[in-house]
DNA sequence: TTGTAAGCGTTATCAT
DNA sequence: ATGATAACGCTTACAA
């Protein structure tokens, strides 16, 4: 019965491995730590969990003279497995590529941090259909908790069955049938400061650019709110959906907006920094130069943005505090905050440039 | 001594909590398996690591089945308890903002994935010192390997320290002193195509602009490169090392070189994407157009770069193809490769555009 | 106030 | 070929 190793056998390990400590390699251990304190496992535990007020001052110090001495640090795989909280947290990106996605991930990353957590980035790389297998290997890992962000062109289903009561918050993207926090920019009433400005600029002929609609709802936020507002101002607007990489098509809408407002100067509003990229290089194929032959206001700040042509007029969405916003709120949900589905609005700035001053 | 649970107690389990396989929230553990199949854990994880060898064909085929009805999936956790794995590879990125160390994540990310490994991210933000609390984080949670993109710019005795005999590979960003692997542009070959391109261009007088050269590897062989290949080509060549945020002092770098060129056509080189967006806004504040008053090459292809004024001509960097190989590199350390520290360096591709053509 | 021991979900080493 | 069972590093009743 060779059950019992705590028996006072004179050093030699009951087996070969000599013990980690002897930074032979491995991480120190809180049994080495205990060993060296001269304490029990559990001691040693309390201190690590702020449990202090029950312990002998003296003890406690010789606790963490021994942990300073090992630099020792608690394995979170091991407290994860005995609690069931990893302090990992998961995040599904649509795509890394997206100067969006990584502005945000910079808040969320900070806030994580700041509270302890580590965030696990799996990244969809625009391919559809992956969400399942990231979900899966998120919460293979035990995961926390989820933020999806701009995820899911079909999924909603999944996310349901997958999250399997983990919390979870959505940036930019919103599936009402999944109970879950949402965080994104307040796309209405950017929506109306782009055209409103567009308008004050004397363009009363407007064309909407966008990644196709499908069921994302942020572009069709965008889109009703540019018809509603088109509407109300009695402006002339249209939209068009940019698929794959149909160059043509784009050059047509802009050639026909252009046609529509006669003398006057067409505006183009793009949904997003991609679609701002597709109008810019429709512009430069059509010998056109922003500010001149249209007027232009996109969403989605760029580094690139005052650069190009006169300076490209953005909505500026606040990437960072989004981020923050959705890592604080999945946070309070892991503190077990159980309050109803939280949605977080926040508001985008206008940077008005060169491509849409009067002229 | 109620250690054995396994006797043959009709149902009920012996703790009040019901097995976690009803989808009560936690997941199917391998006991459930187990359990469902009839048969022991150790089957189950024999089924599970391919030691099928032995099996019977349908003992295997019901443990299969089990854990399809249960959709099983082992907790890495545990597994990483058990065997010093975690299937965790720790990337540490100085700047998550950088559209490099996007790209190169994406082609790190890509071999990962497929080999079964998940990226945990760490980003610096580019803060100095972060080094030390990034590593340690990720070791804690038993990373398997590093993956250090552009990282460490006083850094290396640390990563000594705290790699702690895990491997790691080192991207962009050498430490001779590190026993790492090493993968990167080929600087000096990229840098001579820059130069050869401008002096068929017509430039005989060069200017290389770059971030702070400190200890950073990359760019200090770009800078030597520059030097050497301006001196045999017998051009007039000097640098000029950007700081912070004094676009002042870039300014008259560039009235400078203009100046000194007298009557002839100034040519840049731009250090990276941060260089050249810096150098693009000192001429737009100048008054000056890419192509006409300057010739342009920069370091990094950028999605805008051809839509800026005439075009930037870029150095393209092969980033997937870097990160693909930083991670296969780290996989095959992984999976006991034990030679020398290998180095890998990949070519790059110059992108000709309007802003180097001849006038 | 501190120590003992059981258990989290795996794998590996024995037996059988 | 399969089953007990001890470990992995930690937390937490419960005992002392």
């Amino acid at each position: 019965m060779p059950r019992k190793r705590s028996a006072p056998v004179p050093s030699s390990p009951a087996q070969g491995v000599p013990p980690a400590s002897a930074g032979g390699g491995g991480r120190a251990t809180i049994a080495d730590v205990a060993r060296l304190a001269g304490v029990s496992k559990a001691t040693v535990s309390r201190v690590l969990n702020q449990r202090d007020a029950l312990l002998t001052p003296d003890i406690a110090a010789r606790v963490r003279t021994a942990i300073e001495a090992l630099s020792y640090v608690p394995s979170p795989m091991a407290q994860g497995l005995k609690r069931g909280r990893t302090k990992l947290i998961g995040l599904v990106v649509a795509d890394i590529t997206n100067p969006y996605s990584v502005a945000v991930l910079r808040g969320i990353e900070q806030a994580c941090q700041e509270a302890g957590y580590l965030v696990v980035l799996f990244n969809l790389g625009n391919e559809r259909g992956r969400e399942r297998q990231a979900i899966e290997a998120l919460s293979a890992y035990q995961v926390e908790g989820f933020i999806l962000n701009r995820v899911g062109e079909d999924a909603a289903v999944m996310g349901e069955l997958a999250s399997a009561g983990r919390p979870m918050v959505l940036v930019d993207r919103r599936y009402p049938a999944l109970q879950a926090d949402f965080v994104s920019l307040d796309n209405g009433p950017a929506m109306r400061m782009a055209v409103e400005h567009l308008r004050e600029a004397g363009c009363q002929d407007l064309l909407f650019v966008t990644e196709p609609l499908r069921d994302v709802s942020s572009r069709s936020e965008r889109d009703a709110a540019f018809r509603a507002c088109v509407r109300e101002l009695g402006l002339a607007g249209s939209v068009f959906e940019h698929a794959g990489e149909d160059e043509a098509a784009l050059d047509a809408a802009l050639r026909q907006a252009r046609a529509a407002a006669g003398g006057r100067r067409p505006a183009v509003i793009a949904g997003n920094s991609v679609s701002t990229l597709r109008v810019a290089r429709a512009v430069a194929r059509l010998g056109w130069s922003f500010g001149a032959e249209l007027a232009f206001v996109g969403f989605d700040d760029t580094d690139w943005a005052p650069l190009l042509g006169p300076g490209l007029t953005t909505i500026e969405q606040p990437t960072a505090a989004l981020g923050r916003a959705a890592a604080d709120c999945l946070i309070r949900r892991l503190q077990g905050d159980k309050a109803a589905p939280r949605e977080i609005l926040l508001p985008g700035r206008l940077r008005i440039r060169g491509s849409s001053r009067p002229r």
